[in-house]
DNA sequence: CCCGTTAATTGATCTGGATCATGGTTCCCC
DNA sequence: GGGGAACCATGATCCAGATCAATTAACGGG
């Protein structure tokens, strides 16, 4: 029987980022919207951007309220949600610094369609849809990044669609694990610790099964050696042995 | 009992478009990328695009293919597949005129991740990535409208996956139908007719159901009044009773 | 360090929808 | 308008995963 650790996530949670300039600007450049622009570009659009930290367990946005405001993570980890129609709450996705939220959409009345929630302390970059479209029309290049970051958030959907509707719990748990951790594992004690805290309810919700399938699935993986696990924290042990239960059935 | 309709779909299939500059200037101009443009934009866009027919059922792209092209849909209906793991086909949607489909990214080796077949003959604007990519740096207000488009899509996958995830077969056919009413309706003898041929089985493979239960659930629809249908179409008749099936369920 | 709270595990049972099987319909093409 | 292929309907059975029900383990605040 293997010692228990305690969580190794939560060591990782650290003091409301204080963003600087030059860190925002290193934030902004390196930012997948804003990769290859010049300084001068860089610092236009770093003007337009405000910079608000949230604490752990904040909830930055509801869904419902009226959007007006585009979100890049600078530090930090968001995660998004949706209010499911059982009462319950799906986790979308878990955001890393250089992903964003919010509103892209800029005219009429809209509002959010998800929840974010400040998933350890963070600071995020903040964004008027009316400046973000000064950003689109004046800085052509940040218009075709983002256009590609979309289409790449939609073909991920369709995998993940694909999935929910004809693949197994398994097979879906283990592609979602192999997922989180290429998203956002750390190298710990000689395995890829998935840097964030995800309860097994979370974990459930996001692949469309219950708390207790996760449980067993989880508990199951653990006996096998693929993963290690603790409340609220997974570690890959052996990704190739996840990666032949996610594979599809039949290549 | 009611009489038997022939297949009422059909009779719209008409021959292959051709796409006359004129009708090439209005699909673009009325096309939601396009919109609120000047003439002398929309020519030079136009300038840009190639027209292409297909006849019904012929493969326009297949997955896997190296992505050479965006098109948009200029008359006819596309639909949009992804291969499954299972070996079968998943139908992900029914594109009509104005939507677009094939690669939007611009850069590097990519290839296609769905495969896209005419339904009915069909006319298509076609351009290269890096045709998009100018129009794009050169229409800044079309990569705007992009960017508004694509995040629409992310928002309805994020609502297909919901219902995916946590809603019974019935719920997520009741909505399916709406969705395909709403979008490829026609009135059609007091009632709204889904304006595609679908069959049960593409119905079934949208919402991860098989065909067996696609079929019951239609039988059971139709029994209720809510539906009318036949071999490769259905028209809506109550799409009140629908929502209410349909709708979240503690709303 | 202990105690209360909340998350996770594990077992027992139940069921929606898959799967398997068969017969009836519609349509298309000759 | 007849033959054949695909599509559709429906019954019977089965099972993955939901649901119900305790118990146990981890964390965090005082």
């Amino acid at each position: 029987m293997s010692h228990h650790h305690r969580n190794p996530v939560h060591s990782l949670a650290g003091p409301v980022e204080h963003c600087s300039l030059d860190l925002r600007r290193k934030l902004i450049r390196e930012s997948p919207f804003f990769s290859n622009l010049e300084p001068g570009q860089i610092d236009e659009i770093n003007s337009r951007f405000r910079d608000v930290g949230f604490s752990a367990n904040k909830t930055i946005l509801r869904e419902g309220d009226n959007a007006d405001s585009l979100f890049i993570v600078a530090t930090g980890l968001v995660k998004l949600y949706s209010a499911s129609g059982d009462g319950g709450i799906l986790l979308i996705d878990i955001l890393k610094p250089g992903e964003h939220f919010g509103s892209v959409a800029g005219f009429g009345p809209e509002c959010y369609e998800e929840t974010a929630v400040a998933a350890m302390d963070c600071c995020l970059l903040k964004i008027s849809p009316e400046n973000f479209h000064r950003v689109l029309t004046m800085h052509p290049q940040v218009a075709v990044r983002t256009v590609e970051i979309l289409s790449h958030r939609v073909r991920f959907s369709h995998e993940l669609m694909r999935r929910l509707g004809s693949y197994p719990a398994e097979n879906r748990s283990a592609w979602l694990l192999l997922r989180l951790g290429e998203k956002l594992g750390r190298p710990w004690e000689g395995k890829n610790l998935i840097n964030a805290p995800v309860s097994r309810e979370e974990l459930a919700t996001m692949i469309g099964i219950t708390t207790e399938t996760a449980s067993r699935i989880v508990s199951r993986f653990q006996k096998k050696g693929l993963i290690e696990s603790g409340r609220g924290w997974i570690a890959i042990k052996d990704p190739e042995g996840l990666k032949k239960l996610a594979e599809d059935l039949f290549d």
